[in-house]
DNA sequence: CAAAGATTGTCAGTATGCTGTCAATCTCGA
DNA sequence: TCGAGATTGACAGCATACTGACAATCTTTG
C-alpha cells in the first residue's frame, strides 16, 4: 500500500476544526447578545460583571475576575466604563487600603432588571436553529468541556476559592 | 396556583448561558492554541489568514475576509502583520487599482507546513477531556449550529461567493 | 459620456483579551 | 520587628473584533 500522501493543507479543514468553530460561534453569540440589547447599551461582558457584583456586593476587583474568568488587566477597564455610566460605584476596604470593594448603584440594580428578558431572547436565539433536544445535548457537552478543560485557560474560573473573604465559602 | 416567583438573578444563570459557554470555550481554544504554537509566532487568526491565501493564491482582502468571516477592518492590521513578518505579500491588480492581491511568501508557505502537527495537537487538546463518541456529537452540533446561525453574525462565512472572481466558483 | 451608485482599502474610535511590569500595600517568617 | 515575598490595582503594549466614515476607483445607467 502506498504511504498515504499528507493531507493537503486547505482552509476547508480550517472550517472542520474545532477553534474555529468555537470562534465563529462566539462571534455569532456576540452579535445577537448585542442586537437583543442594543437598547441597554451594555456589552455581554458588562452584563456578566453586573450579574457577578449583583450576586457578591462588595467583592473586589481581583475576586471579581476570577468569578467571571476575565482577565484582571482587562477588567480594570470594564469597571471604568460600568463607573462612568454610574452602574457601580467603588468604595475603599477599611482593611486593606489596595482593595476597592465594588457595588451596583440604584441604576445598576435598575437596568439588571430591565435587560434580563432581553438577555433571556438572546440566549435563546442561539440555540433556536437546533432541535430542542440537540440543544439540551450540545449545552450539556460545552458545560462538561469548559469545566474539564478550566485549568487550560490562562484566567480559570475560581467562583467558589474567590469568595471565601466574603463569608460565602464553603 | 402562586403565580411562579421572578428567577432570582444570579451568576449561577450566567454559567449555564450558551453565551457564556461560548465565550469561555473560546478563551480555552485560543489559549491551548497559542501553548501548542508558541514556538511559532503565530495567532490562531493568523494562522487561518495563512490558510486561506494558501487556498486561493491571489485572494483579495475583501474576498478573504468573507472566506475567514473575518472584519474587513480586523483583517487589515491581520495583513499588515503577516507582511510585517514577511509571510505575504501584496501585489497591485493589474485589472483594478483599488485592489491588492495577496500572496504567500517562500517563509510564509514554509511557516505553514512546519506548524501544522502543532495546530492539529493543539486542536485535538480541546476536546480531549471528552469521551471519542461525545467529540463527534459536539462537532456535527457545532457545525450545523454555526451553518444555521451563519447571517446572524455581522460578518457571515461567504465560502463560494468569495471566490467567483478567481474562477474556482461553480 | 457623465452622473449615480457600489466596491476597496484604510482610518478613527470603542471594547474585549492577553503579557508583562510597577508602586503601594499587606503578610508572614526569621 | 523587619525584611522577603505575595497581593492589588494600574498601566503599557499588542492583537482581535466591530461601527462608522472616507477617498480613490470602478460599474452601471440615463
Amino acid at each position: 500500500m502506498p504511504s498515504k500522501p499528507a493531507a493537503p493543507i486547505t482552509i476547508d479543514a480550517v472550517y472542520a476544526a474545532p477553534g474555529y468553530l468555537f470562534r465563529r460561534m462566539q462571534q455569532i453569540a456576540v452579535s445577537i447578545f448585542m442586537e437583543e440589547c442594543k437598547a441597554f447599551d451594555l456589552t455581554p461582558v458588562q452584563y456578566a460583571a453586573l450579574i457577578a457584583i449583583h450576586t457578591h456586593p462588595g467583592i473586589d476587583a481581583t475576586r471579581l475576575s476570577a468569578v467571571i474568568a476575565f482577565d484582571r488587566s482587562t477588567l480594570g477597564s470594564v469597571i471604568e466604563r460600568l463607573q462612568a455610566k454610574d452602574y457601580i460605584e467603588r468604595k475603599p476596604a477599611p482593611e486593606d487600603k489596595r482593595i476597592k470593594l465594588l457595588y451596583l448603584t440604584k441604576s445598576g440594580a435598575a437596568i439588571l432588571r430591565e435587560i434580563i428578558p432581553a438577555v433571556k431572547r438572546a440566549q435563546a436565539r442561539m440555540l433556536e436553529p437546533l432541535k430542542p433536544a440537540d440543544r439540551k445535548a450540545l449545552m450539556g457537552l460545552l458545560v462538561q468541556l469548559v469545566d474539564l478543560n478550566n485549568d487550560a485557560s490562562r484566567v480559570p474560573l475560581r467562583a467558589e476559592d474567590a469568595l471565601e473573604h466574603l463569608g460565602k465559602g464553603g
